[in-house]
DNA sequence: GTGGCTTTCGTGACATTGTCACTGAAGAGC
DNA sequence: GCTCTTCAGTGACAATGTCACGAAAGCCAC
C-alpha cells in the first residue's frame, strides 16, 4: 500500500527535520480498519500509539448493563492516546474505539515513539497536547452527565451530528448510546421536540426543522 | 525553608543521576498551601507542573448550579497534570484543586520541565504515566455517574473515606459533593442504610457499623 | 404482490434520582 | 439560659431510568 507522506498530516511531525521524517516513514506501519471495526478495546489492547491519518474514531464506554456513552471522537490528524493509557491500566476498564468511517492510521512502534519523544520538542508537545485535550474532553463529559439536562444535551448532540446539514441519519438507540441514556428517554424527548416543532422524525432519521431554537435550547444548559 | 531532598520522593526523579537531581533542586521552588486553600482553579491557572511532596489535593468539578463532584485525589508522590492541561484549554472549564490537608508541593519551571522530559526517560515515563492514570480515573468517574446506582456509589465512597477507621467525619452536603448529587439524596440513602443497620449517624459523622455488608453493596455495582 | 422477519419506535406503569420549600435539631458563642 | 449558624429530615413533585409490552416500518424470499 502506497500512501502520501503521512508525516505531513500531524502537527507533531510536520515540523520535524527531513532526516527524522525519513526515519519515521520507514519505522511506521500503516493500518486500515473498515467502517464499524473495533480499533481498540478491552480485548484488543494495542502496543503503541496510534496516529489517525484518515477517518474518524468514536471512543465510547460500555456499562455492565449494556448501556453505552460516547466519550469523544478522534479526527484525522489527532493521535489516540487512550491506547497508551490502556497499557498501564491494571484494573479493567471498558472504553473502546470504533471506526466511524473507513480508517487509515499510523502505528508507531514504542521504541521509535520513545526516541522521538526524547529528541524532538515538537513531537513531545504534540503528544502532551493530545493527552490534555482528552482530559478536557472527559471533564466536559463528566460535567454533562452529572449536571446536564437530557433535553439540552440531546439538542446539542443533534446539532453536532448534523453539522452543516439539517438531517441526521441515526436511530433512537444510537442517540441513547451517544448520551449514555436509554432509548425510551430519547424517544420521549424527541417526541416532545416534535410537538414543539423543533424537529420532524422518520424511521432512522431526525430532521432539524428549527436549528435556531435547538441552538437556544442547547445553549441554555 | 529547608526541605529534605524532594527528588527522593518521586518515581520520576528518584532514579535520575545525581548531577541532574542537583540541578533540579536548584531550579525548583517549594510552595505550601494551608488546608482548605485552592491550589489551582479557574481563576488561578498555574504556569507549570506541580509535584505533590506532602499532603493531599482533592480535584473536583463545579457545575453552574452550585453542585460539585470529586474527580480524583492527588496523593504525595504524584504530579498534578491537570494544571498543564489548563494551559492549553481554550474553552472555560471549572475543575479546581483544593488542599485537603496542609500541602507542600514542588513547582518545576516549564523550561526545566521541558529539558527534563527531553533528556530523561524515567522522568518522561513518570509524566506520561501520570496523565494516563488521570485519564483512567476520569473514565471511572464517567462510568459511575452515567451508569452507577447512588447507593452503591455512596457505600463505596464511605469505605474509601474511612480507610482503616470505622468513622467518617463528614456532612451530608460533603458526601453529596463527593458524588455529584444533592444533599437530600444523601440524607435519604443514609437513612436507608441506618434502617438496614449498615451505619449509625450523628451530626457531621457517619459510623460504619457493618463494613462487610457495605463492601458487598459496593461490589454489587 | 404478500407473508414472514428484523429492526425501530411508542407507551404505560413503576422505580430511582433530583429539586424545592420548608421545618426542626445540634452545637457554638455569648 | 438564649441566639445564631450549620446541619439534617421530610413531603410533594419533576426528571430520568427500567421494564414489559405491542405496533409499525422496512427487507426479503416466495
Amino acid at each position: 500500500m502506497r500512501q502520501p507522506d503521512w508525516t505531513d498530516r500531524f502537527n507533531g511531525t510536520r515540523r520535524l527535520p527531513d532526516r527524522v521524517r525519513d526515519r519515521l516513514r520507514k519505522a511506521a506501519r500503516m493500518v486500515r480498519f473498515p467502517k464499524g471495526a473495533q480499533v481498540f478495546g478491552p480485548d484488543n489492547v494495542p502496543e503503541s500509539l496510534l496516529f489517525l491519518y484518515d477517518g474518524r474514531i468514536r471512543v465510547s464506554q460500555r456499562s455492565g448493563t449494556g448501556r453505552e456513552i460516547v466519550l469523544y471522537r478522534v479526527e484525522a490528524g489527532d493521535s489516540c492516546v487512550l491506547t497508551t493509557a490502556c497499557m498501564l491500566a491494571e484494573e479493567a476498564y471498558n472504553a473502546q474505539g470504533i471506526a466511524e468511517t473507513d480508517v487509515t492510521a499510523v502505528v508507531l512502534p514504542k521504541a521509535e515513539f520513545d526516541r522521538l519523544a526524547a529528541e524532538e520538542d515538537a513531537f513531545r508537545g504534540f503528544v502532551f497536547e493530545a493527552y490534555s485535550r482528552r482530559l478536557i474532553d472527559l471533564l466536559r463529559v463528566v460535567d454533562d452527565v452529572a449536571f446536564g439536562r437530557i433535553d439540552v444535551r440531546l439538542a446539542e448532540r443533534l446539532l453536532a451530528l448534523a453539522g452543516e446539514a439539517t438531517d441526521v441519519q441515526v436511530t433512537h438507540q444510537q442517540l441513547a448510546d451517544e448520551l449514555g441514556t436509554a432509548r425510551e428517554v430519547i424517544s420521549r424527548v424527541l417526541n416532545d421536540f416534535q410537538k414543539r416543532e423543533l424537529i420532524t422524525q422518520s424511521r432512522g432519521r431526525v430532521t432539524l426543522a428549527d436549528k435556531a431554537a435547538l441552538q437556544a435550547l442547547a445553549q441554555s444548559g
